[in-house]
DNA sequence: TCTTGTGAAACGCTTCACAGCA
DNA sequence: TGCTGTGAAGCGTTTCACAAGA
């Protein structure tokens, strides 16, 4: 059972494709899976499949599959994801907002436990059980409440700066919403979710078809 | 100048990438630029943009580089966001909200010109500019306004069946924030924004750094 | 001289095909 | 018999290295 050291980045993202539908499954009350029920929903191959989870170890039992409830956990231990995550959130506005008030979040063991704005009206708000600060309070606030991970959801403009001060603070996993390269150093992890951009992945094969 | 048929996704998807960077090369008043020099921004080798860039033509000049506004031009062509496309959003909650109130998307050639809803608290309301319709309605309003592309940001439960409804639409295209697999004929492109997928990819490798 | 454009080599991921087991 | 686990083959992407050209 290795971790991480040859395991494919693309294996990876897929595991935690493998997961979230693994959930569903198990809410729908389907105690065990082949590798061919696996890949026929997701649109892929079998083999894909089981090369995927041999790289943690043999979860299977050959003639019959594998079972949902223990493989879901073992993905969650792989992935990080058998506990909760403290975050802080810096940006509140629309997005900020929506993130603040979406329970999908908590539930999938992802805790804002801070939230940071620059303007007066809306630091001390309350907004979806957090008070909003002020970012200037970050670096402190983060290290007494030993957030780990960032979310930026601040206009475009703010994003670069923003980004100084949380690395600044500390944390190595961002999560930015600002469609822009954010420059950090060794050792800090960065995922954009960029919304034009996936307009774009759409968009960029639409007419072919 | 092929288009598409042998070009990897990769590079349809690093496109994307490069036309936001140089975008911000324009802002910034930064008239020519080699491959050396984006791919260090970018954290890449500058073969790969090269390499990427001559998929569809020989833009630069040899010893000088590439002019970043007729680069910017051509990427917009390639990548078919030289126009306007029109959207509907069906579900008009926190993050629906938020991306009627963001002005970003317009500004890149993303227009949400109607928006849908099942709740009463809700249709007939005015957010960012459009007014909430009853989704019951989509599919005759969706065909009156020549809308090409779909936002799915309702929970995950009606996720599923609004999909099946956006389909019978008509709709080719469909940015996907519900956090689930959606089933689509061939011919159909779903696009998926998961947040906590993408918090998952964060979380994933942080402890080893 | 400097940087592009590009065959060819290197590399890594995916798929195959089948041995190994329940 | 049926499905997993996996070496090896296949295949597509990345990188190299250099000719071509401004």
């Amino acid at each position: 059972m290795i971790k991480h050291a040859t395991v494919p980045e693309e294996t990876m993202q897929r595991m935690l494709v493998y997961l979230r539908e693994l959930d569903c499954m198990l809410r729908e009350g389907k105690e065990t899976f082949s590798s061919q029920e696996l890949a026929e929903i997701l649109h892929m191959n079998p083999a894909q499949v089981r090369k995927d989870f041999s790289y943690f170890g043999g979860f299977g039992k050959r003639g019959v599959g594998y079972e949902t409830e223990a493989m879901v956990r073992e993905l969650r231990a792989i992935l990080n994801l058998n506990r909760t995550w403290r975050i802080a959130l810096i940006g509140v506005g629309n997005i900020g907002s929506a993130l603040l008030k979406n329970p999908e979040l908590r539930r999938q063991g992802f805790d804002i436990v801070l939230a940071f704005d620059n303007s007066p009206r809306v630091i001390g708000k309350r907004v979806g059980g957090v008070t909003v600060e002020d970012v200037a309070d970050l670096a402190a606030r983060v290290q007494a409440e030993k957030v780990e991970l960032a979310i930026i959801a601040t206009p475009v403009e703010a994003a670069p700066g923003v980004a100084d001060v949380v690395i600044e603070s500390g944390i190595k996993g961002i999560l930015c919403f600002a469609p822009c390269q954010l420059h950090v150093p060794e050792g800090v992890r960065v995922v954009p979710v960029d919304i034009p951009m996936a307009l774009g992945q759409l968009v960029y094969r639409l007419e072919e078809q």
